[in-house]
DNA sequence: AAGTGGTCTAGACCACTAT
DNA sequence: TAGTGGTCTAGACCACTTT
């Protein structure tokens, strides 16, 4: 087996300032997170002992433990018992695009306008029945939504809604609100979880037109079906953006980055 | 303000099991996970305060904590100091498409293939050279690969790598191994960072042609540009997959799943 | 003032790995 | 056997929010 590299020295310089609003344990995993990406310590190295973590920067094994863990949740470091922590290579499946891109398209901002273009009783056909858990001939509702920002078309949404009449759902779910607060988390909402599904499409004569986009346009589109406290699908429908309208963009490795508190931020 | 709906009673039956080989944090982890998906606790409800789970369920301080910041790591609850701990609605912009689905693709699989389709040394043009951080006229290595899976062509690369005759990362850079261990993090690698980017396209007539692909068709591209030890480019590249061989495929909020160690897995 | 989450200590014990 | 990571205790102190 092969000898890891170890580690050659800590940064002398760094210590943890006790008088800093920063926790300790962030303090540390910033300056192993720079260690790593400034090369003194290379993937496949052997990270000090958490013994010696603990007695180079005066911290508690606790306060260690969770720098490590912080540094393994975010891919930075693997661990083994008995055996120690390694710094990982870089892995391009560890790599994750957000959804939060497309948030920011409209949520930002104040100029986000819903079109309804289309709002009517459908009765399921054998498709619709099959996603939504109803039989053929139940009733939905049929909505089609065009979402612009500053007046220029975002993306174009088709959704089945289950028709519930004891249920209001319809008249919020067709709120400029509702999607906002479906993005961003925020206002009330009768759906507990989704199923989201993303791939490439080409944009069809009727979808180029509404979103103004020249024919033939490269598209992505994001299946949704969402489902209510009982687990019942309610909701089957597309967000249609087409992609020079929206990137999904991520890094893999580490960069001269520091971590706050709520994730990554650049230098 | 709202008064939020508190917790109106715990699982009575669910408790800590200590003979079990699973933590106790991650027990808890997952009572409290079961409470929000069977709707015991709704979003925007209040959970327990930490010193009530210590008492309910027989734990120090310290244990319950951790559980309550991998709950808010995964997206589950928010907390607020001072306020108390909450459990979170749906949020559609917290959802990521995972690139573990590409990986998948060919490295679980022992019939993937490389063909290397061209390989030539090539001055930069300016577009290039503004990418790799050289200069007009440098030599650059450009690599056309396609890989198949079972004898179907799965994706295609298109890749420019800068040329150093002091580096042998050309030889290196070639192999099939060389991009299974990018993907998946083993093997050796000279590569510190990348900045990915993800966009729909549409097929060439070349490209149809190579990956076997009626035309017109969609298709993901994500764009790499990887840097060294040094913070250097040293590749920048292509892959392109037909949407109808690639499905990213995510969940949003709760659903009735346990946390493992190593993430969540279907119940 | 009381209650909440946020951090941290200084150990303990266990399981695992390497020698 | 020695060293490593993994878990856990039983508190302490602080910052913040609400009453």
């Amino acid at each position: 087996m092969k000898k890891p590299r170890s580690a050659a020295l800590l940064d002398r310089a760094a210590s943890i300032d006790r008088t800093s609003y920063e926790p300790a344990y962030m303090q540390l995993v910033n300056i192993l997170r720079r260690s790593v990406a400034s090369g003194v310590f290379r993937p496949g190295d052997q990270l000090p002992s958490e013994a010696q973590l603990c007695e180079r920067y005066s911290v508690s094994p606790m306060t260690v433990r969770r720098a490590i863990n912080l540094l393994a949740d975010q891919g930075v470091i693997s661990t083994a018992q008995g055996r120690g922590c390694f710094v990982k290579p870089v892995e391009l499946g560890a790599a994750a695009f957000h959804l939060a891109a497309l948030q920011d398209l409209f949520s930002d901002r104040e100029t986000t306008t819903v079109k309804l273009l289309e709002t009517r009783i459908l009765s399921a056909d054998e498709r619709i029945a099959r996603k939504l858990g109803i039989v053929v001939g139940d009733r939905t509702v049929y909505i089609r939504r065009l979402l612009s920002t500053d007046g220029v078309p975002a993306f174009y949404h088709r959704e089945y809604l289950i028709y519930d009449p004891k249920r209001p759902i319809v008249e919020a779910e067709m709120e400029v609100t509702a999607l906002r607060g479906l993005f961003s988390g925020t206002g009330e909402t009768i759906l507990k979880r989704g199923d989201l599904s993303l791939e490439a499409a080409i944009l069809t004569a009727d979808e180029a037109r509404l979103l103004k986009a020249t024919s033939p346009t490269a598209a992505f589109c994001i299946e949704h079906l969402f489902y209510d406290f009982d687990d019942c699908p309610i909701s089957w429908g597309w967000f249609i953006c087409p992609s020079e309208r929206l990137r999904f963009n991520t890094q893999v490795g580490i960069s001269g980055s520091i971590t706050t508190r709520s994730g990554v931020q650049e230098k």
